[in-house]
Formats: C-alpha cells, structure tokens, sequence
DNA sequence: CGGGATCCGTAAAGATACTG
DNA sequence: CAGTATCTTTACGGATCCCG
C-alpha cells in the first residue's frame, strides 16, 4: 500500500498488483457478466465508493485489463479486453473455491436486498415464462420499508426490468420471504420446492409461474459450475 | 478497509476477502512451494513486514487454509490445508495470466538479488550436476557489496545451501552476469545458450557444470505450464 | 440522470526497533 | 528463531458536490 507493488518480479506478484487491490476482482466479475456502464457497475457494488471505483477502472485500463470506449454523444462503455476475458477463469475458479470452502452461514449473514435483485434480474430466463409481459413482486416483509417491495417486469422483447417502486402493472405472481431464504435458494443452498414446502416462502399467483419459478429464477453464475454471462 | 469486508454474499466476495488481501496470495504461493517456517517465509517476502505476516498467517488459520503445527521442543510449521491446496491451481493461474499479460520490461524492472537466489536455491535441480559436492559462486558486479557475491552449495546428500558470505570452499564454476540477465534467464525470457553468446552471462570453471547450467539450474515454476512444488 | 471529483476521518500497511 | 511494539505513511469509506 504505502509503496506501488511487492517488488517481486515474479508473476504472481505482477498479476497479483494488478488484480489483488480491494473491489478489484469483484470490478472484474461484474464486467465479466457483462456489465459495461459506471452506474451499472455501481449497482453491483453498492459499498464501493464512486471514487475508487473510478481509480479502479483507470488502473485497469493501464494495465491492459479493459478497455473504455468513450462514444462522442453517448454515455463511455468499459470492456475486458483479451487479457480481462483470460481472468474470468480464474475468477470463477476463485467462485468456485468460495462456494466449496466458506461456510453458507457465513456468507448468508451478508444479505443485501438490492444486491439480490440486481443479481437475479441480471440472470433470469425469460424462456420458461410465458410469451407475454409478466410482473413478479418480491416481498421481504422483514426489511426496512425502501428494501421491502420489488418488481421484476419480464418483457419478451423489451427483456428484464427491475423496479423498487410499484410500476403500476397487474402482478401476474407474489413471491414472499425472508430475504435469508430467498439468498439461499439463489445461491443453491435451498430450493423453491423445499422452501415452500418448510413454509418459509409464500408463492401467490399463476399456477405456472409458480411451477416454473425454480427454471426461470435459475441460480447465481456461482452455485454451480457454469460461465459467466458473454 | 474501513469495514471487515464486502457485504456481498457472492462467494467470489467471500473468496477475495480472504485470498485479495495484501501479500496474501504470495504467502499462499510460498506455502504452496513447501515453505513451513516463520523465517523461510520472510526470506521469500522480504518486503513484508514480519508484524503482517503474522497476522495474515493468523487470518489464514482462521479462514481454515493453513494449519499450524506446534511441537513441543521445536520450532512453529504452517502447513495449507486441503482447502489452502485447492488454492495452487488458482495461484498457479494467477502465475501464468502474469507471465503471460504482464510486459517482461515492466517485471524486470523489480529486481532483487536476493530474493532471486532464494528462489534459485528452492529449484536447483542436482540431478544433472556431478555426484560430488559442487560450489558455485554467483556474481553480480553492479550490485552494492552485500548483495554482490552469492554461494550455492550442492551436496549430495545435504541438499542445496545458499550462503551470502564465502563458505570457504574451492569454487567449481564462476557465473557472473548482471542481475538483469540472470533474471531474464531465471524467469525463461532469456537462455543460457544466448546470454553466453552474447556475453551478458560469463560461466568460468568445469565444463561440465557449464555444459549442463540450463538444465540444473531449471527456470522458475511460473516461467512455463508447471506445478508448484509437492 | 450518468459519470465522476473533492474532502476528511478512519483503518490498514510500511519501517524499524525490540523481546522471549 | 519467531514473532511484538511502535510510529509514520498511505489507502479506503462515506458524504457531498459538480458538470454536461
């Protein structure tokens, strides 16, 4: 810290500089999902100050890591370049060390609403929905009034929207729980079947989105072994 | 900083807490290599403050990656456990993205004699070298006195030493080079063979010692596709 | 609203000295 | 040999503000 690196001349020292400072590697999963726009990544990291996070994108951008195309008109982009799209192995592979390794009880202590949504809005599959807009309401009756609400409006053409204000359509299902339970079924932990069989979520609305809710959901990218997003 | 961690249940979140820190993931590379003592570590960590390494190796513990092992009548060992050893493959990925990403100029520019002849010292391969005790003395002229001289000791039985200081023994083969193209050689962006040729490397002494250097002298674990040590 | 920059208090890391 | 103790420097967190 107080000095620029280790001074190794090692490779893991040099790779470690790069993409071993803090919030760095979670910058890198979520531009690895496909996140392109500063606010959008901000979303993802709610607890990173703007400040660092722009330091962070500038420090990867010298290091070759990504690449920022500022359009004239139009808001900048931030991409992985050849060399980024190598890392998002390893952070997978740091995924999958984490979910094998660190305790659920651990990790379900950290419970971000906003960061759930966001997650699950990013990752759910519209295939198994029917072919018509459909509004989901999730419910967290314990948090505090502004995490409590949140609608996810899938159109099949317009994609996935979130909302934490009420839209105004018709909600087509009520999805209810704690937010500790609904993590868990996201991150594998738990199932939809399991959860509302034990009472601890309450499904209210169309019998078949209710059915399908375990496909459409799906699971965060690191439950299982699968890729990140393009 | 300010705050423990992340506050995201991501178990790349989780992960990074305990693996992104600071000269955590180089700890964890010379515990890999088969490091196990207080003093064996700092060797390898010059730069990092015994205050930090304790306590990094005191996180570890707690995050259940090492293990320590105290004897009664001996010294302290960490040794990984099986979750540290589910770790190497990340480090040794970290190892090749850095030799493959990171600009060989930028990487020899952190050069440190001693830390190289440590590293040199763990490698040495004795198989190809006579089956008699062989010293052989290193040079770098333009580096400041201490650091200017170097004996590696190869016994068949002994194992390999390194001193600092002259052990007194008749030397077999002088090596004197700058500490530049002995890294560049240590680390594969340069050979023996061309080094030699281009009168970068000087080798004085039994010709066999000479014929053989690259193959007993070996390259550093992360210079190509190979594991750490056991 | 997207995309930052600034400022200040706190927490972590570096340097060095010292101890059982 | 295996660490602590102490003091200084640096980085980070959080809030606020700015600008097109």
């Amino acid at each position: 810290m107080a000095q620029a690196g280790y001074s190794q001349f090692c490779p893991v020292a040099m790779a470690a500089e790069i993409i071993c400072t803090r919030w760095t590697l979670l910058v890198l999963r979520e531009l690895g999902a496909g996140t392109t726009r500063f606010n959008d990544l901000r979303r993802g990291l709610p607890r990173m100050s703007p400040a660092l996070l722009s330091q962070r994108l500038k420090e990867l951008e010298g290091a070759g890591v990504i690449r920022r195309s500022m359009q004239v008109g139009g808001p900048g982009e931030y991409h992985l370049t050849d060399a980024g799209r190598d890392l998002i192995p390893i952070i997978e592979a740091v995924g999958a060390w984490g979910q094998r390794w660190v305790d659920p009880e651990v990790s379900l202590q950290k419970l971000d609403a906003q960061l759930l949504m966001w997650d699950m809005r990013r990752n759910l599959d519209p295939d198994p929905m029917p072919d018509r807009r459909c509004v989901i309401q999730f419910q967290y009756p314990e948090q505090p009034v502004g995490l409590r609400a949140w609608w996810i409006v899938v159109c099949p053409r317009d994609g996935v929207d979130l909302c934490s204000a009420d839209p105004g359509h018709d909600v087509d299902l009520y999805v209810s729980a704690d937010l500790r339970t609904m993590t868990a079924i996201w991150m594998g932990a738990d199932t939809v079947r399991r959860a509302q069989d034990a009472g601890r979520l309450r499904l209210v609305g169309e019998r078949g989105l209710i059915d399908d809710m375990q496909a459409w959901l799906g699971l965060s990218p690191f439950a299982r072994p699968q890729k990140l997003a393009s």
